[in-house]
DNA sequence: CTAAGGACCTGTCGGC
DNA sequence: TGCCGACAGGTCCTTA
């Protein structure tokens, strides 16, 4: 799934479909998802107009009068806009359908996805905890840094806990780490203010690079217009273990951090 | 409080 | 070709 990026790129992408649009139906095929779809969201749905698709972390908001949808994608889920005579696939739980017989069609192999509803979406206990978005001026070094002093975990794994900041997944953690030339195996608390500054630095790049880029396809994201986004040729070290490192030519290693796949140049990186 | 590990699911890929 | 295990972009929950 979607890392934060892709998750950007979703809301920019479903925003012009859905904004100002009436809902007439709402069809659910399957609403085991990671949590069981609450059984009042059609109700608060139908009949109702959005008013905005915002994106808190790696949650979709879609915005109403009285309360807001939460969407979360989880590994494998995706949101493309379609016309409502488009039969439905294996894996396509959900559609919101539109006045004007468009849809938005939720589609999640794995349902570790969600779809909710809250009358206060960021008091929801799913948001209420989240730390620092990264693209915001309040996630700085001093931050990360001050937050980081009594933890003992890896930096890798501090910075992909979103109770620090949020939408650092598995691949830009990894690249994160790399242009910031810091290992991914050091302890959190053992990582200069300077460093961690240019940790900050590195981290914006990164999400911002891929946001422009449309974000990472690997398998299961598609652009809410079917096509595919193209960063992947842009990964420096994630899925190149044993490639030679883009800097210093010396193979890329892999290590699992905290049960997921990390990637790094053993000589680039301290 | 922090940290570690399991849990939730299906699809795909590599090896034999 | 078929089967089997390993692995995949997230994150919550339980236990120590």
């Amino acid at each position: 799934m979607p890392e934060l990026p892709e998750v950007e790129t979703t809301k920019i992408g479903i925003t012009p479909w859905v904004v100002n649009k009436e809902i007439t139906d709402v069809i659910i095929r399957e609403k085991r998802l990671r949590y069981k779809i609450p059984g009042n969201i059609k109700k608060q749905l139908i009949n109702k107009r959005i008013i905005s698709v915002k994106r808190r972390a790696k949650y979709l908001l879609i915005n109403f009068s009285h309360g807001s949808a939460i969407i979360h994608l989880g590994m494998s889920g995706s949101l493309r806009i379609i016309k409502t005579n488009e039969p439905a696939r294996k894996h396509d739980h959900f559609d919101i359908v539109f006045i004007d017989d468009t849809a938005l069609r939720y589609r999640d192999p794995r349902r570790f996805g969600a779809f909710l509803w809250s009358e206060n979406p960021l008091s929801h206990r799913l948001l209420i905890k989240l730390g620092q978005e990264p693209l915001q001026e309040k996630f700085t070094g001093e931050y990360l840094w001050k937050e980081a002093k009594n933890r003992r975990i890896t930096i890798k794994q501090f910075i992909m806990n979103a109770n620090i900041v949020v939408g650092v997944g598995n691949i830009y953690a990894s690249e994160s780490l790399f242009l910031a030339g810091i290992n991914p195996n050091r302890k959190a608390n053992r990582i200069s203010k300077k460093r961690m500054e240019g940790l900050v630095q590195a981290i914006k790049l990164i999400l911002n690079d891929a946001i422009k880029a449309g974000g990472t396809t690997l398998q299961d994201f598609y652009m809410s217009d079917g096509s595919a986004g193209y960063f992947k040729q842009k990964l420096k070290v994630y899925g190149r273990e044993k490639h030679p490192c883009v800097s210093c030519k010396f193979p890329i290693s892999m290590k699992v951090i905290g049960q997921r796949s990390t990637f790094y140049c053993k000589k680039c990186q301290s």
